[in-house]
DNA sequence: ATGTGACTTTTAGTCCGTA
DNA sequence: TTACGGACTAAAAGTCACA
């Protein structure tokens, strides 16, 4: 791969689905707008540091596992 | 602590110390301003996924090296 | 329940200087 | 060699309407 962008997204993704929520209630926990997470799923955007921290503890996980290849 | 930038700052500047290279350097591997390098490493600065990802390249290291508590 | 484009506001990131 | 400030430009953050 090297994008990245998608790595993150599939990983917030599968972790997600794991976790039996939905991006709906993924945004509320993380205080993100609704689209802005599926955005980030989709590999579309580049979240900053903080942004990231902040779904990782949504999905109670640490956050170097979002970036796990 | 829990103040991400902080953490990610620490990481890079020892790091980058640990390799001998200035900021100047690894600024220029990186193809990131000098100065926002330094504000970085300070913990004063919030870097998006794809230049934490381009300053871990410069430096050698996977990128959740950066991110080690 | 999610994908997507277009959009505005905020901040990331650059470039100049001084110390 | 690094810190830091100011002024700037590019891009992230955040919102909305609609499929």
């Amino acid at each position: 791969m090297q994008d990245w962008r998608k790595i993150v997204g599939k990983n917030v993704r599968r972790i997600r689905q794991e976790r039996d929520i939905t991006q709906e209630k993924l945004a509320f926990e993380a205080e993100i707008d609704l689209t802005y997470i599926g955005g980030i799923e989709r590999g579309k955007r580049n979240p900053s540091l903080l942004v990231m921290a902040r779904i990782a503890e949504a999905l109670s996980v640490p956050l170097t596992r979002l970036l796990a290849e």
